[in-house]
RNA sequence: GGGCGGAUGGCGAAAUUGGCAGACGCGAUAGCCUUAGGAGCUAUUGGGGCAACCCUUGGAGGUUCAAAUCCUCUUCCGCCCACCA
């Protein structure tokens, strides 16, 4: 027979619901607890990938409530963004009309999962209570001029007819369709993240209990990078060039310098040259490469002479100005000085097109080949060569007076240069938030004013796949009065990246409904920071990095009084079946739902627990599934055969296990939780337990399995929910044994054990030892060299 | 090329952080119970050997009384970044 599950889940879903069991509410006397996990895009159904960041957030969240915490625990979604669209598309509904229906069927399942979320502060951030303040912040953003407009080359998805940021380009494509991304030259919206580099780099080092890699992450995307900015005069000419280098100690060795093709002063440079039309065609050429092409790290190293000289500030020596494919406009100065002795790209290009070589650093202890017969750049450390008065010293040191010599002639600059770009948020979509200005023939760009928020999003529009933003054809939005001279004027038909919506909606969750800004200051001062974030790795960038931005804005504007928005963060693994990724592509989809009609959403969440630790990945094994089915009906069984006095044994047994699984649930180490949980209820199944050793069983149980746990408290006898009896307390007195088993080992061998009172004096322990015969036989006569004890686990007898 | 992780039975994984390797579970084998079992119970289950024992944490060295754990070298795998000057 097996426990009712159907039911059991059932009714007690409807108990939390009807009791508003999970409902937080501010209580200055009791210790918070927020608990986020990534709230999910309304696809319409969830997926195992959702179910194990959920189930793990889940259990967090019923331990901290067993503890005492005042805990809230919201959901809500993510629910603007292109999938909608296509569904629009493809369907013939509104894309609002497909993603509300979408957020019913994905509530009920997570409802089904027995998820403890405060259901009363679900956002949804299409909904115009939400987005408004999306525009609100814009705006605010605007007035401090961190939100501007510009023209310039962006990421354009020829399929998704969008632009993206440069955190959306994966490999040259499109994170969403896997397209290849173009270059277009467009003007649009960005956010000034850039000048919060600094603060969002060194603020990584508050961040003590995020994984490494995602700090190495964060920190490797913001890039900063050190050194000099060089001014190179051109020849015959009064302009110079600036060129960034890490490397100012190889500055003697530089025997050309570099511009991207994209560079202001190339147009200047070949100008009326012999070779000005073969450049023109090159430049032209490599601007229309898309990036994937032009990164590919095996092509050749391409470029032209531009015909001009420009002079090395540090000797006076002249060398020549080329244009190359292998050097960006957008990062330091879109110049670089090429020394190709000491850097492997530089040298490349120098042999294809046999410019001149000059070796400035060699290997400390022994020489360096001639610069002709070199087959590689040395890029190690040494001492400077070929470099004036700078000759003998190591090159590090070298790199400092060299970069103080030049500052204090005034020919380079100590400079430091970023990875990090600002953050492009037009898209060329319907479904997202509009962007609220209006542009004006006389007046130019005119913010919508606080009071006209909302900008609504029209019930819908012409979606034709072709391109461009659909808000275009919508007349009624697009043809608007200007707020300044009341001129005719239009609004902007763009709306803003989705990532906009989530990089704040944690603090909505703070107080859901408020009306008079994006929160309530106090509501957030008592809930604010989140206590533990869970999510995916995939968000390691985007997603927690806008997020950070946001709560730095936040903290500027006077809003909250902190600078980092969440403390502990989770990334679980991922869900594999047969070692791939779960994905519709692949086929390989488990549909949670189905697991939960065969086996209940309690056995699904305790599978999923003890299958692996949270942060790594998890393979899928249905005949596992099985197995937590079977265990939670082996302690149904138990409550059936409870006796009236357990030994103390069990007992025993009992208190060593809640201080077990006590740690390991606040490390979220739920499977090793769930393993010594098991051992217990071995123990029991062979020696019996009483009421008092099995109801702690099952509280311990309950974060993990609430409704079943939840049922047995209650025909155990209990009138008030589980959550509310307390975590279990264990007596340190119970876990002293008296008697330990020994390790004897020779030479560091195990050969025998023997049990020992726990405090037996050293001395005492060798007496003892010395006597087991099965070491005597080991021993053969020999007498120990050296007797090492380790208290209450071994000795080692050296021989 | 740079950075960060990994590698432990047939499988998922444990190992108090230097102290009995393989907890817990899946699978498998044998038996019991049952009208039946894809339920339940009992036992066995890293490899070799009749055994005493020997071998075993990707590989090779090293440190140590003692190494899955620390150090050096090396192979393979995963993730992130990447013509970033």
């Amino acid at each position: 027979m097996y426990y009712n599950f159907k039911e059991i889940e059932k009714k007690w879903q409807k108990k939390w619901q009807d009791a508003h069991a999970f409902r937080a509410q501010v209580d200055p006397k009791r210790k918070k607890y927020y608990l986020l996990e990534m709230f999910p895009y309304p696809s319409g159904k969830i997926h195992m990938g959702h179910v194990r960041n959920y189930t793990i957030g889940d259990v967090a969240g019923r331990f901290k409530t067993l503890e005492g915490y005042n805990v809230m625990h919201p959901m809500g979604f993510d629910a603007f963004g292109q999938p909608a669209e296509n569904a629009a598309i493809k369907n013939k509904t509104k894309p609002a009309d497909w993603t509300h229906k979408c957020i019913k069927e994905m509530e009920t399942e997570l409802k089904k999962m027995g998820f403890s979320y405060d259901w009363e502060r679900e956002v949804s951030t299409c909904e115009s209570d939400y987005y408004k303040w999306n525009q609100w912040i814009f705006l605010k953003m605007l007035e401090r001029g961190l939100a501007y407009k510009k023209a310039s080359s962006v990421n354009w998805c020829p399929s998704c007819q969008t632009t993206l940021a440069n955190e959306e380009v994966i490999d040259g494509a499109c994170w969403r369709c896997h397209a290849e991304v173009e270059q277009k030259d467009l003007e649009q919206w960005y956010l000034k993240i850039s000048e919060y580099k600094e603060r969002l780099l060194e603020d990584l080092s508050q961040l003590k209990n995020w994984p490494p890699r995602v700090l190495a992450m964060q920190s490797n995307w913001i890039g900063k990078s050190s050194g000099v900015d060089i001014y190179f005069r051109l020849k015959n000419s009064d302009k110079s060039i600036p060129v960034f280098t890490t490397r100012v100690d190889t500055i003697f060795g530089a025997t050309y310098i570099v511009l991207a093709p994209e560079h202001p002063l190339v147009k200047d440079l070949i100008k009326g040259t012999p070779q000005e039309k073969e450049a023109q065609e090159f430049i032209k050429k490599v601007i229309a490469e898309s990036k994937v092409v032009r990164s590919a790290s095996d092509v050749k190293k391409e470029g032209v002479f531009t015909g001009s000289f420009a002079v090395n500030p540090i000797n006076n020596e002249e060398v020549p100005v080329w244009i190359a494919d292998y050097v960006l406009m957008e990062y330091g100065t879109g110049a670089i000085m090429a020394v190709p002795t000491h850097d492997q790209r530089d040298f490349l290009f120098a042999k294809e097109h046999r410019l001149p070589m000059r070796i400035v650093i060699k290997p400390k202890d022994s020489p360096l080949k001639p610069a002709d017969d070199l087959s590689e750049a040395y890029e190690g450390d040494g001492v400077q060569i070929n470099s004036g008065e700078f000759n003998g010293l190591n090159n590090q040191e070298a790199k400092i007076k060299i970069a103080q010599w030049m500052e204090a002639k005034g020919i380079g600059r100590i400079q430091t240069h970023f990875r990090l770009r600002d953050w492009l948020i037009s898209r060329q979509r319907y479904w997202g938030t509009p962007i609220p200005v209006i542009y004006c023939p006389d007046c130019g760009i005119v913010p919508v004013a606080y009071k006209d928020l909302p900008v609504k999003l029209p019930a819908s529009a012409p979606f034709t796949g072709e391109g461009g933003s659909p808000l275009n054809k919508v007349k009624k939005f697009v043809e608007v009065k200007c707020p300044k001279c009341k001129g005719k004027a239009s609004r902007e038909t763009d709306t803003m990246a989705t990532f906009f919506d989530s990089s704040w909606y944690f603090l909505r969750f703070c107080s859901p409904e408020f009306k008079e800004a994006p929160f309530d200051a106090g509501e957030a001062k008592y809930w604010m920071v989140v206590d533990q974030y869970i999510g995916g790795i995939e968000h390691a960038i985007l997603h927690l990095l806008y997020s950070r931005f946001f709560t730095k804005f936040f903290q500027d504007m006077g809003m909250i009084d902190f600078t980092e928005p969440f403390d502990k963060l989770l990334t679980q693994g991922m869900v594999l079946k047969d070692g791939e990724v779960m994905s519709k592509s692949k086929g390989n989809i488990v549909d949670p739902d189905s697991m939960i009609k065969n086996y209940g959403a309690d056995a699904l969440r305790l599978f999923i627990l003890f299958a692996a630790p949270p942060e790594t990945e998890l393979e899928w094994d249905e005949r596992g599934l099985e197995g937590a089915f079977k265990y939670l009906n082996r302690v149904w069984r138990i409550q059936e055969n409870l006796k009236g006095k357990a030994d103390q044994e069990i007992i025993k047994i009992l208190h060593r296990t809640i201080k077990k699984v006590s740690e390991d649930f606040a490390g979220f180490k739920f499977n090793t939780a769930l393993a010594s949980l098991m051992e217990l209820t071995n123990a029991i199944y062979q020696n019996g337990a009483d009421k008092e050793v099995f109801s702690r069983l099952v509280i311990m149980l309950s974060p993990i399995a609430p409704h079943f746990s939840e049922e047995l408290w209650q025909i155990l006898g209990n009138k008030e929910s589980i959550f509310k009896a307390g975590w279990p307390k264990y007596d340190p007195d119970l876990l002293v044994e008296e008697s330990v088993t020994l390790v004897i080992q020779v030479n560091g061998k195990v050969r025998s054990k023997i049990q020992v009172g726990r405090d037996t004096p050293d001395d005492k322990l060798k007496e003892l030892v010395l006597k087991d015969e099965k070491l005597l036989a080991w021993l053969e006569g020999k007498s120990p060299k050296k007797f090492i004890v380790v208290p209450q686990k071994l000795v080692n007898i050296v021989l």
